[in-house]
DNA sequence: CCACAGGACGGCT
DNA sequence: AGCCGTCCTGTG
């Protein structure tokens, strides 16, 4: 455990676009307007200051390294608002609204589990199940007097019987997120292999093998996980009602087929269709 | 009291 | 293959 500091100049960095946007869990706003969160073994605070962003972080990992690849820094989002504001007046709306938006690389293994317990829930009470998942079975780390603790390796969660995941408050998510656990452990899914599989489809295939993981689910965890792809597009209530609104004008939402959305965002967005439902998910929603 | 929230799943047609 | 009721819990 050490104390660390890393300022890097980067262009493309909202904090609140970043955290705010739907992908993460474990990232809370401090009075100061900076934010605090968990990543792997490590407490992370980052703030802005002039074109600078600092982060202060206390744990195992080398931070530069460790904020390089988790906030995706090596990819130009500059170059990507371009070529997405160029398709048509609505993204070059939806991307100027959430311009600082950056796609984490989360670690699979806590964005399984994470999206598992985001089915048919809200973010607050996500962000609750998961602290208190990370309390009862994660690391503490202790910062400024205040404690913190990492999300729970697979091999500390595998201790949570199905009654103690009720009690964490996951209601009908605790058998999933149980048996996922135990399949994971198991290596009936082998999230290393996974991780270096290349084929799109098959990945996702695998992931849609583990109980808890649909359609949405897979493609929130291809989107905002380490696996990365920018074209999983994963259509929600919030996407489809935005989809609709823009592109497909039926008056009757709920009737417009998830095939027909999925073709017009391949149509329109390409590769970038996932970043894309980022920038629009976001402006939507907020507005 | 009921509806609904950023879905998945199983049973039915 | 598509449709629909049900699944915990908190909030309005």
């Amino acid at each position: 455990m050490k104390e660390q500091k890393y300022e890097v100049e980067i262009t493309t960095f909202g904090l609140k676009d970043i955290f705010e946007c739907g992908q993460c869990f474990r990232w809370n706003q401090e009075a100061n307007g900076s934010y605090t969160g968990i990543v792997k073994n490590n407490v992370i605070n980052v703030k802005e200051k002039e074109n600078k962003i600092l982060f202060h972080s206390k744990g195992e990992d080398n931070l530069d390294e460790l904020v390089t690849d988790y906030f995706d820094l090596g990819r130009d989002y500059e170059k990507i608002k371009q070529t997405l504001a160029k398709i048509d007046d609505h993204m070059r709306q939806s991307v100027s609204y959430g311009s600082g938006i950056r796609l984490l690389n989360q670690d699979l293994w806590e964005t399984i589990i994470s999206f598992i317990i985001s089915a048919n829930n809200n973010i607050p009470r996500i962000k609750g199940i998961i602290e208190r998942m990370a309390k009862a079975y994660g690391k503490e780390i202790v910062l400024k007097k205040k404690s913190y603790y990492t999300f729970p390796t697979t091999q500390e969660l595998a201790k949570a019987s199905v009654e103690d995941l009720r009690k964490l408050g996951l209601g009908f998510r605790d058998s999933r997120v149980y048996e996922t656990t135990k399949m994971i452990k198991n290596k009936v899914v082998d999230l290393e292999k996974l991780q270096k599989e290349k084929d799109f489809v098959s990945v996702r295939n695998t992931l849609l093998t583990l109980p808890g993981v649909g359609p949405k689910v897979a493609d929130c965890i291809l989107l905002f996980s380490s696996l990365k792809r920018l074209e999983a597009f994963p259509i929600d209530v919030w996407v489809r009602r935005v989809m609709n609104e823009l592109y497909i004008k039926n008056p009757q939402e709920n009737k417009v087929k998830k095939a027909e959305i999925e073709k017009i965002a391949y149509e329109k967005f390409g590769s970038l269709a996932g970043i894309a439902q980022q920038y629009l998910f976001y402006w939507k929603r907020e507005a």
